[in-house]
DNA sequence: GCCGTTTTCGGCCCGACTGTTTTCAGTCG
């Protein structure tokens, strides 16, 4: 599959044609047509080879002509023009805030300019003043910039997993101490995405100056950036950079639409709304004819206007979900309280954090009917992984425990087995009898080539016992990229054995991703599990960045195992 | 360059902010 590839091709092709001063509309054809690519579920080859290229939506006879040049030779002869024209390296300026595309291209051309090296020796002696539309302020600000003390949001995206927490206490900072009425979390947060660039809070309340003073008191702050009336932005002790709003209650709904976005599924909004008569904007929806506003204070009134139904938060990436909403075919999306048991954590047998019965209490606390306990396995080399003898020690512990809470909860007796560098797992097929359920994971020889990699991962699936494969291509965020995978084939061996992939719920994995589960539940009808992979108690509230995954995958409550009530979760246990 | 239950030509999201200007272009989200 090289959608990937040749969706940078085009996005790349969209930034240098916007360099070169290309008509603005051409550029934003190849940036949708770059998104259509890259959100393409399957193969562009395939579509290419059956001629089908210009079915695809934001893509007509010309950019399918370049598709198929680059798919044959490998280039795209527009691209290899602008390359000519403008000095790609320019494109690494743009990066500096405050410089777009007619500033970096400005630059170059006026200065001979092609470099952010080159940029700053130009700052440093003063040359950039005098250009036109730039000034002694513009000058200052590129070289605050280049030292690091202003870098675009991109540069500086953390897991969803520490900006969430943060939000949160932010949100119950203002509570407390500040006069505010509503309060929402909005942004890339509320769309639970796995990177996020920034925090959006957005609040009603009578006294905005007051909560504006209270909000630069909150703890974990380190810088002001802007404090304004209504607005205020600061920098936290993470250097992630939370702005808070205070608007109309008349305009809450419809400020909360515009600063959840994504950007482009608000164009796509507003698109439909001009089609209409409408304007949209972060005040509320107008009659374009009257000026009269005709909703707002709901986010749903957005959407009604438009004769939509309201649309997850989830959802909105511009990937199809407004046109299924307009044919009344959103999906219901699985909710946190729809899954029933976590089945994957560890306990202190292994290198988890609490015991086994504090894993237990908490799983009950939180609402769970059941619960699969999957410690590590003993491989060779593997620390602190369990023999034989030691599960069937904790067997004896989880069978007391299963008598001790009685209905309360069911505990499984799982292991996380090691898919080892040859395609083994820890103990031989037959062994395997003694557990309930078997996850089966790699941990090591992660650097393998991608035909090993599948062999093993084929092998472990093919083994009976094993039903679920754990974090399938082993990302850690913005650690590791995870080993070689070719998705397809695993897609379609997991397809053929029946086996589950996870969605693994620990926001430094969330693996399989959104855009891979989607693929994988709509080319190959898989189903999956959410699991939290808790080495902690703590570890088990992870779900919820699961079910995020989940929903920004369009999964519903059917496509999830571990939303199933215990008996029929036994049920599928049992099934050979 | 794409697209069409007002269309095959004439549109293509919207507003705020900044820094440069004297009415606005560029950048950003």
């Amino acid at each position: 599959m090289r959608n990937k590839e040749v969706s940078q091709k085009f996005y790349e092709l969209a930034s240098l044609a916007e360099l070169a001063g290309e008509n603005p509309f051409k550029v934003n054809a190849y940036v949708k047509a770059a998104r259509a690519i890259e959100y393409l579920p399957t193969p562009i080859e395939d579509l290419a080879r059956e001629n089908r290229l210009t079915e695809i939506k934001g893509i007509g006879s010309g950019i399918a002509k370049k598709i198929v040049q680059y798919l044959e030779t490998g280039k795209i002869e527009k691209l290899e023009e602008f390359k000519k024209k403008v000095p790609p390296s320019l494109l690494e300026m743009e990066k500096i805030s405050g410089i777009g595309p007619k500033g970096a291209y400005a630059l170059y051309k006026h200065l001979g300019i092609t470099t952010v090296e080159e940029l700053k020796e130009a700052a440093l002696n003063g040359k950039i003043r005098s250009l036109p539309g730039f000034g002694a302020k513009k000058e200052e600000n590129i070289l605050k910039a280049i030292q690091g003390l202003r870098k675009k949001k991109v540069e500086k995206r953390v897991s969803i997993g520490i900006g969430l927490p943060l939000a949160e206490a932010i949100v119950e900072f203002l509570k407390k101490n500040s006069p505010i009425e509503k309060i929402q979390v909005c942004g890339s947060i509320r769309r639970m995405k796995e990177k996020i660039g920034d925090i959006d809070i957005l609040a009603t309340s009578e006294k905005p100056e007051e909560v504006m003073a209270r909000f630069i008191e909150v703890p974990m702050i380190k810088d002001i950036v802007v404090k304004g009336e209504t607005k205020t932005s600061i920098l936290t002790n993470e250097g992630l950079q939370v702005d808070l709003r205070v608007v109309e209650p008349s305009s809450f709904g419809a400020a909360i639409q515009y600063f959840t976005g994504s950007k482009q599924h608000n164009i796509k909004l507003r698109e439909l709304a001009i089609k209409s008569g409408y304007k949209i904007n972060e005040y509320g929806v107008f009659e374009v004819k009257t000026e009269r506003k005709i909703g707002g204070e709901k986010e749903e009134d957005v959407y009604n206007a438009l004769g939509l139904p309201w649309i997850p938060p989830e959802m909105r990436e511009d990937r199809g979900e407004v046109e299924a909403a307009m044919t009344n075919d959103l999906p219901n999306l699985v909710e946190l309280f729809d899954i029933k048991g976590d089945i994957h954590m560890h306990t202190t047998y292994s290198d988890g954090a609490n015991t086994l019965e504090e894993m237990v209490k908490r799983a009950m606390e939180l609402g769970y009917e059941y619960i699969v306990v999957s410690d590590h396995a003993k491989a060779l080399g593997v620390a602190s992984g369990l023999t034989l003898d030691e599960y069937k020690r904790q067997k004896r512990e989880i069978d007391e425990l299963n008598e001790k809470f009685g209905d309360k909860i069911r505990i499984f007796f799982g292991a996380e087995l090691n898919i080892l560098s040859d395609g083994r797992v820890d103990f031989p097929e037959e062994e395997l009898e003694i557990f309930d359920i078997c996850l089966a994971g790699i941990h090591t020889a992660l650097t393998q080539p991608m035909k090993k990699i599948m062999e093993r991962l084929k092998k472990a699936m093919r083994i009976k016992k094993i039903k679920i494969i754990a974090h399938p291509t082993g990302r850690v965020i913005g650690e590791r990229e995870g080993y070689e995978v070719d998705l397809e084939e695993l897609l379609e061996e997991a397809k053929n054995t029946g086996t589950i992939l996870e969605i693994n719920a620990n926001p430094k994995r969330l693996d399989l991703n959104d855009m891979n589960a989607m693929h994988a539940k709509k080319t190959y009808g898989l189903k999956f599990v959410i699991g939290t992979d808790a080495h902690s108690r703590e570890g088990l509230d992870d779900m919820k960045y699961g079910i995020g995954v989940a929903r920004r995958a369009w999964l519903t409550r059917a496509d999830i195992i571990n939303t199933l009530p215990l008996k029929e979760f036994e049920k599928f246990i049992r099934e050979e």
